[in-house]
DNA sequence: GGCCAGGGTAGAA
DNA sequence: TTCTACCATGGC
């Protein structure tokens, strides 16, 4: 993939590995806005890019030229993604229905890249994700940046830790936040307090897991979520209830979702993270189909 | 209308 | 260390 650098545009031309829909629908950011077939809006902190197919080339429209190259790094295209798939492909060869089955993953997944997100954004928005379905999740995320985020004329930023840090408990259940106020009123705290992420970043993913797992509101698989998306710890794989439905398919008879991660780490290793994208992706679009099969 | 959603916590065993 | 009850809310 050729990736041109304007002052405030990136243009990829005849992009293989980046798909806007992809990178955004599969569950890791849920920041975003469609606005059209391969035309979304996206956004991280306080910036907003204008993502859009144009021919045989996608464009990332950064605005005024100051982002350029923090979407550059967000997007994270100087990862070869050609590399990634060819070497994950090989890791499953002595399973073939797994081998099978990873690689339609991959191919309905082929545009996915795993973003480079904010530490603090991802926290608090993994925490909100806990057992909750990705529409509402979206919802209380917007309204916590119209709440509390700075207005940036046409969109609302995400809020600073500093900002959060002053609302109250019943702020967040006001924003429908339900029985997780209280995580995110204390996670908020901690991290106002100086909770140290570069020790997270510092440490490996397992101690790194630990280290998380002290915010409130932070289990396991939301742990692995920071991890993955915020930390870019591609030896991360958050066991959700899609990956255990997965799972059950060529594993059957464990059920412990601890036991599953462990697994599916030991064959993956440091790319497990970018075989979990692909699995959550393709298990949720092919639900997506069924459903479709059965409203018509 | 009941089941499910990118589960976690606290307390018990 | 593992098992269980409980948790708010809205999408579908």
């Amino acid at each position: 993939m050729r990736v041109e650098i304007e002052k405030s545009r990136i243009i990829l031309y005849e992009p293989e590995f980046f798909n806007i829909k992809d990178i955004l629908e599969c569950g890791q950011v849920f920041r975003f806005q469609r606005r059209g077939e391969g035309d979304y809006f996206v956004y991280s902190l306080d910036k907003r890019a204008h993502v859009y197919d144009d021919g045989g080339r996608t464009i990332i429209d950064c605005g005024d030229g100051r982002d350029t190259a923090y979407f550059y790094n967000y997007f994270d295209l100087g990862t070869d993604y050609g590399a990634v798939r060819g070497n994950l492909a090989r890791l499953s060869l002595d399973n073939a229905a797994e081998h099978d089955f990873l690689s339609k993953a991959m191919e309905t997944g082929r545009g996915i890249r795993i973003l480079r997100q904010d530490k603090a954004e991802v926290i608090i928005s993994f925490i909100i994700s806990a057992n909750n379905n990705i529409k509402r999740i979206q919802g209380i995320i917007e309204r916590l940046c119209a709440a509390a985020g700075e207005n940036m004329g046409e969109y609302y930023a995400f809020p600073t830790v500093s900002a959060l840090a002053k609302l109250s408990k019943k702020f967040y259940n006001d924003i429908g936040a339900g029985y997780r106020d209280a995580y995110l009123y204390e996670t908020v705290r901690a991290l106002d307090r100086g909770f140290d992420l570069d020790a997270v970043n510092n440490a490996d993913t397992h101690a790194a897991e630990k280290l998380l797992s002290g915010l409130m509101g932070v289990g396991p698989k939301v742990a692995n979520c920071i991890l993955l998306f915020g930390f870019n710890k591609f030896g991360a794989f958050p066991v959700d209830t899609w990956i255990e439905k997965v799972f059950t398919r060529f594993y059957g008879d464990i059920k412990d979702r601890r036991r599953m991660q462990r697994l599916l780490t030991d064959r993956y290793g440091g790319l497990s993270g970018y075989a979990q994208q692909y699995l959550f992706y393709y298990a949720r679009e092919s639900a997506r189909g069924k459903d479709d099969e059965n409203n018509g």
